[in-house]
RNA sequence: GCUCCCUUCGUCUAGUGGUUAGGACGCUGGCCUCUCACGCCGGUAACAGGGGUUCGAGUCCCCUAGGGAGUACCA
């Protein structure tokens, strides 16, 4: 049997992490077992589906690397065959039209609440003739009695009584199909083997298996991966930032940190904290994914993406970086070589947005210097290093990280003075702030020209400085 | 309310009857150092509570508490 596997998504609205680490968990157990990874649209419900959460979802898959083998199939293109089934389904007595009205349907559940029990549908229509011309729905006939029992890869057993279970609707007054009845169709049509998805449908579980075994079928195996909460504890929502998986490639984050970051939310292989995808495929147990719900945590997948920056090919953190260099208003083909840029600033940014916020001095002049950098750093001691450094480089040769280097340290020599005195204040000139990579890439990135500018514009601070005091 | 699910450091987790309860993020002390970062060394901090079972319980059972999901002509 070969493993299948499905992503079901509802357009209505982004892919959300917990969407995201889903359809992961499913990725994988298809991709372990040698098996087809099914994308399906669910849009049956007409008024909340959009075309653009269509797009944005598998904008979202296709950035995250999870492909898949078939689909996406919708839902809506395939009422013909719902149809079909609810029609069988009628034919032999195990559905039935019903036109209970939503204030009868109403009263009855405040009834039940009210006798503390849990609103179900009393199957008034049950054996009653409703004329197919009058407005109705159709329900499933759920059974009355015995025990449903799911046997789920995550959960273990789950039973449930047939008593707790109504007659659901499988058909609307409009015509249109369910979620409960359209998941086991097209779980049946599709061949789907495994059914992982949130445990948000677990209730669901058992009503579904009811309706498979009255169509004949045996249920697939089902897998309930828990939710995502946010960090404090309570539901995932805008309120805890980002939500969207595109929100984060906006925020700067690698897919592959986001993959990482993920896999690991409710999984965890021993002590491995760093996974390729690879390495996922080969290592991932649906098995061992964790029954409790998990809170997202931005720390750790920072660390992870800083991880995944700092150990990236230069040349493809440059690509990544270039357009949020663009959101700055900097064109990275005016000036140094963003390779160069990237590679300098690879183990000092934990996102792209980080990245191209600190090394955007090597574009373009800071507007002005970090306060308190330039109250620490550029006072009247600073004067006479920033002359001679700069003096230094005025006639330097060669603008290279050697040349820059053995420039500074010959100052520093000279005026016989650690390095920190001469490099420090330099690179608060050159850079605008305390922090920068090394003083030699720093220069070098910069370039001479501006580099002597931002000296001469630290200069004049210093006197005008020395110029207020006095 | 009812049904179902869940509960180890702040967070992600290891742990499947005998451990000084391990790792990671975070925080923090130090080293390295031209700054920041990286890296390295160290510290901080947890078995929700209560009953059993057992020679022995984070691990098994029960109860309580707390969280979550469902309870739609949403999915």
């Amino acid at each position: 049997m070969t493993v299948r596997t499905r992503f079901a998504p509802s357009p209505t609205g982004f892919l959300h992490v917990g969407g995201a680490r889903t359809a992961l968990f499913s990725w994988l157990y298809a991709r372990k077992h040698g098996g087809k990874f099914v994308l399906r649209i669910e849009d049956t419900d007409l008024e909340r589906s959009t075309m653009e959460s269509v797009n944005a979802i598998l904008e979202g898959m296709t950035w995250l690397g999870l492909e898949y083998d078939e689909g996406p199939f919708y839902q809506t293109k395939r009422f013909d065959r719902y149809d079909e089934v609810i029609q069988n389904l009628l034919e032999r007595g195990l559905a039935y039209r019903c036109n209970c009205s939503h204030e009868r349907l109403d009263k009855l559940r405040d009834e039940a609440m009210k006798r503390k029990e849990k609103p179900r549908y009393d199957g008034h229509c049950r054996d009653i003739e409703v004329s197919p011309d009058e407005p109705h729905v159709i329900r499933f006939r759920n059974p009355e009695t015995g025990v449903v029992a799911v046997d789920d890869l995550i959960r273990g057993r789950v039973t449930f009584n047939n008593e707790e279970l109504d007659d659901l609707i499988i058909r609307r007054t409009d015509g249109s199909p369910t979620y409960n009845l359209t998941v086991v169709v097209d779980d049946l049509d599709m061949k789907i083997t495994h059914v992982i998805r949130g445990d948000d449908h677990l209730n669901n579980t058992p009503r579904q298996i009811n309706i498979l075994q009255a169509l004949d079928a045996s249920p697939p195996i089902y897998g309930h991966v828990p939710m995502i909460l946010g960090d404090d504890g309570a539901r995932l929502s805008k309120r805890h930032g980002a939500v969207s998986v595109m929100e984060y490639r906006e925020a700067g984050f690698l897919p592959e940190a986001l993959l990482n970051y993920l896999v690991r939310l409710g999984w965890s292989h021993g002590d491995q904290e760093i996974f390729s995808v690879d390495e996922m495929i080969e290592l991932f147990d649906i098995d061992a994914v964790n029954k409790a719900a998990s809170c997202f945590n931005t720390d750790k997948l920072l660390w992870l993406n800083q991880h995944y920056i700092k150990q990236d090919d230069a040349k493809r953190i440059a690509h990544l970086l270039s357009p949020h260099m663009g959101n700055l208003g900097i064109d990275p083909s005016q000036g140094p070589d963003l390779v160069a840029v990237a590679e300098a600033h690879q183990e000092r940014a934990r996102s792209l947005v980080e990245m191209a916020e600190m090394s955007a001095f090597c574009y373009q002049d800071y507007e002005a210097f970090e306060e308190k950098a330039a109250k620490k750093h550029l006072r009247p001691a600073a004067r006479e290093p920033l002359e001679r450094i700069r003096e230094t480089l005025d006639s330097l040769g060669e603008w290279t990280e050697e040349t820059l280097h053995a420039a500074v340290e010959q100052v520093s020599a000279d005026l016989d003075v650690k390095m920190g005195k001469v490099a420090q204040p330099l690179r608060v000139a050159v850079a605008g702030r305390a922090a920068s990579p090394g003083i030699d890439v720093t220069l070098y990135l910069v370039g001479k020209e501006a580099s002597l500018q931002r000296i001469d514009k630290a200069l004049d601070y210093i006197r005008q400085r020395e110029a207020n005091a006095g």
